[in-house]
DNA sequence: CTTGGAATGTCAACAAGGCTGACATAAAGT
DNA sequence: ACTTTATGTCAGCCTTGTTGACATTCCAAG
């Protein structure tokens, strides 16, 4: 990719960064730092026998307590059923708890219990330890980047869900 | 948690961007980039009744022609068992074929054939769009940072397998 | 007020793709 | 030649995705 030096012109030295040959690095590499991503609380899941989608419903409702069942689909793009048995297992194990909701007596909120924020904490610092090395690593520019990109390839959908929790969160 | 806010010191002004609340959004940023990221292909392998593991199969496959599946095996950090299962479903429905190595005769070389190849081109196709769109969108610098960050954030063993794909891929 | 439809959540059964264990074959070392 | 190591295949299990059938609750139209 030294190509870029060399180039004749203006528009192809601009655009070197969206050839074929730099789009499959950088599939490659989400592939990759998926991996490296998920790989920690991974190994601490395993110990308590549950699977990377009770870490994202832990996730999820510890960032937003008395959340319903149906917000939880919606987030983490599964259907009910299979969120269903997770959380169930969840309930059952004492980490989350469900309770009917006062106006609306279909909807479940959802909390985690004191023991289930132990365990997302577990998890959560796992998860960002390697986060803040990498994100250290490269720098606050490289970052913005990082999240630049990251943004733009969300669905539409998606982005806009990340934007409100984004600005609730913080 | 915020406290890099209220600190009275210097660093942390500089260290802002790696605090628990941005480092919680990388996260969730993350999380939803990798559905984005991945939605477009496995909506082509819905169609042949395949998934992403077929998927990843047939890139790196066509990355590598005549790679065997141990090799394979250490960059997709699967089983054997499971890697096998996936490839004999390949070669049953002939997008892939196996040759005994000539040497050594326990190793299976891998390619693609030209149904293999095409499939390979369709996803790959339909994976660049939307990086190309992101890409597009974020800038040059955002897509520098971007692969400075998920680069950090590999296992070494994989970041050391990545940059020998990107050095020769080049 | 009742009734029919929409929304929400649960239960059952199936499929994809991880996993381990057992095994066959080929190569390599003693 | 015999054991050990490397490689790949087959069988069976588990998690977590899926669809289908269903119960409960709410709400709006009659």
């Amino acid at each position: 990719m030294e190509s870029a030096l060399s180039s004749h012109h203006d528009q192809g030295q601009a655009l070197l960064y969206l050839t074929d040959e730099q789009l499959r690095q950088g599939i490659e590499a989400m592939f990759f730092a998926y991996r490296g991503f998920t790989a920690d609380p991974d190994r601490i899941l395993e110990q308590f026998s549950y699977g990377r989608a009770h870490h994202r419903a832990l996730h999820f409702i510890n960032g937003a307590p008395g959340t319903t069942v149906n917000n939880l689909l919606n987030i983490l793009g599964v259907t009910k059923q299979s969120l269903n048995r997770v959380l169930r297992s969840l309930i059952e194990d004492g980490l989350v708890e469900s309770h009917v909701g006062k106006k609306d007596r279909r909807k479940r909120h959802l909390f985690l219990t004191a023991e289930g924020s132990k365990l997302e904490q577990k998890l959560s610092n796992a998860q960002r330890l390697r986060m803040r090395g990498a994100f250290r690593t490269a720098g606050p520019e490289a970052v913005a980047g990082f999240r630049t990109v990251l943004e733009a390839m969300m669905d539409p959908k998606m982005r806009k869900t990340y934007a409100n929790m984004r600005d609730n969160g913080s």
